[in-house]
DNA sequence: ATAAATTACGGTAACGTTACCGGTATTGAT
DNA sequence: ATCAATACCGGTAACGTTACCGTAATTTAT
C-alpha cells in the first residue's frame, strides 16, 4: 500500500498540467468550453497521477452530487437486507451511486431520536436525497427529499413505501381457519411499531369474523428476533389447550417457533401449523408459509420514487403501498383432533 | 416534510446563540474552554434550531471523522451481507460509524478498474480508513489505512483478512473421500479469482493424495451463482458414469446443485450428496454440509484491524487468516453402489 | 478593414467548518 | 496595588472544490 502524506489535488493537477484549477474542473465537469487538446492533456496528467476528486470539497460547492443515501439502523438484519437487495437493484439500474450509513445497532446512538441527525448529515451535504428505513419521526426536516420505506408509525408527513400489513394479516387468517384451525397463536411484534399493530388488528378482525372469540391467552409477546418467539412459543405450546397454529408476526419469530417445537417435540407441520410474515430468504429453505411483503420490491420502489423527486419530476402518490401475497410451502396443515 | 431552502448553519448558531462560530465549533467538539452557562445556552439552540454539522464540510477541514468506509460491488449478494453483518457487529461495539460505497453492480462502472476511484473518494475525504470486499487491485494509493476482506488476488500489497481455502478444500474432500465417494464433481467458481483457485487447487491434491486420477471431465464451469451452477450440474449428472458426489466452489453454487438435481429425480443425500463453501445464512436451512469460512468473522476481523491501524497501535500481522470449518448437516451420505 | 461574436481560459469568491493565534476580563498571589 | 496566571471567547486563515465573471485571442459577419 503506497501511503502518501497529502492526497492529489486539483491544484497539482493544473500546476503539472499547466493550466488553472478552473481550467481542469471543467473537464472533470465534462463543460464543453475546453479545446480538445488540452483536456486531453489534462486527462492523461490525472491518469498519471491518480487523482480523484475529493468528495467532501465537491459535495460542499455543487448541487448534483449523483449519491444517493440509504440510513439503516443495522445492515446485518435480515429484514434490512431484503430492502437493501431491492435498493441495490434500482441503484445498479440508475446512475446514482449509494452510500450507506450505519451505526450497526440501534441501541448504539438512541435510536429514533437520531434519525434527524443522520438524515441531515447526508442530506445537507454528500447526498442528493436520502432513504430512511423504518423511520419513527413523524416529521423531518430536510433541504433534499426523503423517502421511508416502512415507516413505523401511521401517517407520516413525508412520501413512503409500505406494504398491506392489515390485509395481509387477514389473508394469513383465512388461509389458516380455511385449513380448519379454531385456536390459532399469535406472536406479537414489537408493540409500538405500526406494522406490527396491523397485524395484530388484522389477525383478531379475521376471528371476529369467523364469529371465533379472541382468547388474550394465545396472543404473546415477540420482538421481531428469535429468542422471544422462542420463549413465547414454549409458553403457547404448554398450554392445557396448545394452539394447533402459529401466526409469526415475522420470519424470524416463526424460527424461535420452529426451535421451540423442535425441542418439545412438536413436528412441524403435522402437530402444528405456522405462518411467518416477510419472506426472507431464508424462509424458502425453512418450507415456511408466509406472507411475502415484498420487501425487496419496497426497497426497489422507494428508489424509483426518490429519483423522481430528485429530478423533481411528478409522482403518483406519496403513499405507495405494495401488496402482499401468500406464499404456500409446506408448513401449514390441516388440524389434527 | 419541512423543506427548509438553506440548511441550518454553525452560523444561524452562532448568531441565535449570541455568540461567534468559534465558540459553537468549540462546544461541537468538546472543548473545555468554553463556560458552562455559555455552552448550555448554545446546546440548547443547536437543539432549537435542529442543527446538523456539515459532514463535508467537517471533513474537510478536521483530521478525525470517527467515520470508517466500506468498499463493496453488490450489497445484496449473500457473499457481501456474510461480510457485512461481521462488519456491522465492530461497528456497533466501536465508536466509529460506517458509509458504505456500492454502485450496486460490479459491471455498472468497471470493476476492478474503479476500486482504487473509491477507495480514494471515501478515504482522501470523509472516512478514516477503509475496508475493500473482494479487491482484485494488487496495491492502493491512499492517506489513510485500508483493510481488505478475501481479496482477490494473491499477496496483496496491503493488509488484508483471508480465510484458508486450500486447507479448507482438502478437508472438504477428505470428508468426502471417507464418507466412500470415488468420483466427485467440482463446481468452479469464477476461475480469475484468488479463492477459486485455491479450492480447485485444494480439490485437485486431495485426490492426488488418495491416488484418484483427476477426470477432467467432473470439473465444470462456475461463477459463484447459482444459474451457472444449475447448468453444469444438469451437464455432470449426465454422463454416462455421474458423480456420487459434488463439491460445489460456494454455496450459491450448491443451490444450481439442489434445483438441478431435483429436477433430474435425484435425491440429496441419498443419490447425491452435495457440499459447499462459505455457510450463508441460507444454508441451513438448506441441511447443505459446507464449509464455514466465517465469511462473518473476517468482516469483524477488518474493523478490529483497521481500527488499529487508524489509531496506529500496531497489528500483529498484514495477513490475518481465519481458519475454515466443516459444517455437516444432512446433505451428504455414503454411495450407494 | 472594422465590429461583433465566439472560443478558451484565468482569477476570485464563495461553500461550512475547524485550527490557530490572539485578546479581554477575572482571579489569585505577593 | 500591582503583576501573573487563568478562563473564556473572537477573528482570521485555511481545507479543495465549483460558480461566476472577465478577458485575450481567434473567428465570423458586414
Amino acid at each position: 500500500m503506497q501511503r502518501k502524506k497529502h492526497a492529489v489535488t486539483i491544484q497539482d493537477v493544473a500546476k503539472a498540467a499547466k493550466v488553472s484549477v478552473s481550467t481542469v474542473s471543467r473537464v472533470l465537469n465534462g463543460k464543453v468550453d475546453v479545446a480538445n487538446e488540452t483536456q486531453e492533456r489534462i486527462l492523461s496528467v490525472i491518469a498519471q497521477l491518480g487523482y480523484t476528486s475529493n468528495l467532501a470539497a465537491r459535495s460542499m460547492r455543487s448541487r448534483r452530487k449523483n449519491l444517493i443515501g440509504l440510513v439503516v439502523p443495522d445492515i446485518g438484519f435480515p429484514y434490512s437486507i431484503e430492502i437493501m437487495k431491492g435498493i441495490n437493484r434500482a441503484i445498479a439500474q440508475s446512475k446514482f451511486d449509494l452510500l450507506v450509513y450505519t451505526t450497526g445497532d440501534v441501541r448504539k446512538n438512541g435510536s429514533a431520536l437520531h434519525e434527524q441527525h443522520y438524515v441531515s448529515l447526508l442530506n445537507n451535504s454528500v447526498t442528493d436525497g436520502v432513504i430512511i428505513v423504518a423511520s419513527a419521526a413523524s416529521d423531518f426536516i430536510t433541504n433534499a427529499p426523503i423517502v421511508a420505506v416502512d415507516p413505523h408509525i401511521v401517517n407520516p408527513n413525508y412520501p413512503y413505501v409500505q406494504g398491506t400489513n392489515y390485509q395481509g394479516a387477514l389473508e394469513i387468517m383465512e388461509y389458516l381457519l380455511g385449513l380448519g384451525h379454531r385456536r390459532i397463536g399469535f406472536i406479537n411484534g414489537r408493540p409500538e411499531i405500526a406494522s406490527a399493530q396491523r397485524r395484530l388488528e388484522g389477525y383478531k378482525d379475521a376471528l371476529k369474523a369467523a364469529n371465533i372469540k379472541v382468547d388474550e391467552s394465545l396472543i404473546v409477546p415477540g420482538d421481531f428476533v428469535q429468542p422471544a418467539a422462542y420463549k413465547s412459543t414454549l409458553q403457547l405450546l404448554s398450554l392445557k389447550d396448545p394452539p394447533t397454529a402459529i401466526f409469526a408476526a415475522n420470519d424470524q419469530s416463526a424460527m424461535g417457533v420452529y426451535q421451540a417445537a423442535e425441542e418439545l417435540g412438536f413436528r412441524i407441520p403435522e402437530d402444528l401449523s405456522v405462518v411467518g410474515f416477510d419472506n426472507i430468504s431464508e424462509a424458502k429453505y425453512m418450507g415456511l408459509t408466509t406472507m411475502d411483503q415484498s420487501l425487496d420490491e419496497m426497497g426497489y420502489a422507494a428508489v424509483q420514487m426518490l429519483i423522481k423527486l430528485i429530478q423533481k419530476e411528478p409522482v403518483e402518490t406519496e403513499a405507495h403501498k405494495i401488496p402482499t401475497k401468500l406464499i404456500v410451502r409446506t408448513s401449514c396443515s390441516k388440524p389434527r383432533h
